[in-house]
DNA sequence: GTATATGCAAAGTCTTTGCATCGTT
DNA sequence: AACGATGCAAAGACTTTGCATATAC
């Protein structure tokens, strides 16, 4: 994914801060939040504010390129968007969120579109619990 | 559903301002807002104060009786609780939030549990998309 | 009477915006 | 050179908290 070519040609400017933000989104393991991302590319743009991050994000986003997830609290969680129907699974133990492929999405828009009338456009779907490992650990111990 | 008989019997107190608090939610037609809930019961107690509204929406979502809802906005939308499985269909065009029975959830209940390792304790399912009524209206015009 | 709940105001968290300056094109 | 992007600081939206007072039990 060329960021530099998709921006120029929707007429934005690829500037250092714009680069970074995309590379830590795209290498990041963890879905990340505004502050995770700030804090990654101070390290090597010092001056580098906040609020470009936000700018940022909301460009990507805006691209189809960067997707803000809502995991129950009330900051914003980002990734790299995902043209598959995923979901989230977020352990309440150990905080990992995990991606979640299936066709689970699916049907729930197929669910929607056989005569319920609703024109569905976006599936949130988010599951909270205790995933496997730390599952484990509590009935080790 | 006796409030009043919920909230002694963990020790706490039936305050008018909980009974309003309650009423209002039980009563409402839609999800409603902290900032909904407080102009309502301003009605009947003027110097009601906002604080209160989230301090008995916390009290009254740890007993259970009521539940918060993230739509996607920073807001959160509280309703009564509801023992089903149940989500929720956000209209873009008018903004009504519908609620969806099915066994969608509990599919995905099942899906998990069956050997994935995620142990379910909570799906957040919210749907964005047009209702029937604004379809309709859209397609007519 | 006592401990809990309230009102009020202040602070906290996350995000957005206005504006002068800087830098990509 | 022009205009979009940035940094900075201030404001905004939503929610929480500290503390004195009021009130349900």
């Amino acid at each position: 994914m060329d960021v530099g070519h998709r921006l120029r040609g929707e007429g934005y400017r690829l500037t250092p801060q714009r680069q970074l933000v995309w590379e830590v989104l795209r290498t990041a393991e963890h879905h990340l939040t505004a502050e995770d991302i700030h804090a990654e590319v101070s390290r090597t743009v010092p001056e580098f504010n906040v609020a470009s991050v936000y700018r940022t994000l909301t460009l990507l986003a805006e691209l189809g390129l960067a997707h803000e997830v809502r995991l129950g609290d009330s900051r914003g969680y980002w990734e790299v968007a995902h043209p598959d129907d995923a979901f989230h699974l977020v352990c309440r133990v150990c905080g990992r969120v995990v991606h979640h492929q299936g066709d689970l999405v699916e049907q729930v828009r197929e669910h929607l579109t056989g005569g319920h009338g609703f024109t569905v456009e976006d599936v949130d779907l988010v599951v909270h619990g205790v995933c496997g490992d730390c599952r484990q650990t509590a009935v080790a111990q």
